[in-house]
DNA sequence: GTTTGTTTATCGCGCT
DNA sequence: AGCGCGATAAACAAAC
């Protein structure tokens, strides 16, 4: 409920950095990249405080883009005409914010040169890397030949397609606790049934954030048990006509020097382990698309984060 | 011309 | 105080 006098809550400045909110964009995607345009789209959608002054904070975010390394630029294939890159995040930047603030990271993300091949950290590697990652689900969509209703991309909602959920994927944001800026520390996963915040505890909890989907959804979605194993395969390319996964990935940002960074695994297993499905909300939509059988050839796939989680875990 | 991407600079804030 | 991070502005180049 506005304030009298006062701007709705919708129009307040969400809680998050730059930064975050561009990792929630690509984490919501099949296939985990996002030209510029549909970065800023996804804020713009969900976020109405971002729907003013666009040329200020689309040009900050930009700058967030090329200025670190926890994103990384891949390519369009060129036949695949558009403009701009693919923008995807980093397979090693692992959970930036897990202080529980997305305001503030603990330490910036920095590439590293590694002999880990595990964990590609050169911007080239990683961008090769997601682009074989988000093939290989494509592949999967295809091998299954599930089918799927056309749909909007990832308007529909978040993350429909990955049962993994990254450490930016929206539903692990908004599930967690975090402290607002005016020093209140709440959590969505106070008052909930069954494990779960209620739609009505979301929307007043976060009066900033605006998603059709994620919100208003009214039918009812099942969680399946054997859902939150199962990979599901990327929908956006395919649905969205034209768009598709660009290809050759090539070296773009310079490559800093760097050290081995095998902590960087270990400090991601909680975060990892955390996210288990019952941080997410019921509402989200990908609950109700994962409706293939556990057994599916999707669930070989997995997304960067969780072949880091299940080399982690081995 | 517009969009996208890079780079530099400055400022504020929080932490140590 | 010094440092690191985030936000913002601005200039510039390249691609579309």
């Amino acid at each position: 409920m506005p304030r009298p006098g006062r701007n709705t809550y919708s129009d307040q400045k969400p809680p998050y950095s730059y930064i975050s909110l561009t990792a929630m964009a690509i984490q919501s995607s099949p296939e985990k990249m996002l030209p510029l345009s549909e970065i800023y789209k996804f804020i713009m959608d969900r976020f109405p405080y971002y729907r003013e002054n666009t040329q200020r904070w689309q040009n900050s975010l930009r700058h967030n883009l090329s200025f670190n390394d926890c994103f990384i630029k891949i390519p369009r294939r060129p036949d695949q005409p558009g403009k701009g890159s693919f923008w995807a995040l980093h397979p090693s930047c692992g959970d930036m914010f897990e202080n529980g603030s997305f305001l503030r990271r603990r330490k910036r993300f920095k590439v590293t040169i590694t002999s880990d091949h595990l964990a590609p950290s050169k911007p080239a590697d990683a961008a090769l890397y997601l682009q074989q990652q988000a093939k290989l689900r494509l592949s999967a969509l295809a091998a299954t030949g599930t089918h799927l209703p056309p749909m909007n991309g990832y308007n529909l909602g978040v993350s429909q397609s990955s049962s993994f959920k990254h450490p930016f994927a929206i539903e692990n944001i908004i599930a967690r606790d975090y402290k607002i800026p005016g020093g209140l520390a709440f959590t969505t996963m106070q008052p909930m049934s069954a494990g779960y915040p209620l739609h009505n505890q979301l929307s007043t909890t976060w009066p900033h954030m605006y998603s059709s989907t994620v919100m208003d959804t009214t039918a009812p979605i099942s969680m399946p048990n054997g859902e939150y194993s199962t990979y599901g395969v990327p929908l956006k390319s395919i649905c969205q006509g034209g768009q598709t996964l660009p290809a050759i990935p090539v070296p773009i940002k310079p490559t800093p020097t760097s050290v081995p960074r095998i902590s960087a695994l270990h400090s991601h297993l909680p975060t990892f382990l955390s996210s288990s499905p019952q941080s997410l909300s019921p509402t989200s939509p990908q609950t109700a698309i994962s409706q293939s059988s556990p057994a599916t050839p999707g669930n070989s796939l997995t997304s960067p984060a969780s072949v880091l989680l299940s080399v982690a875990v081995h």
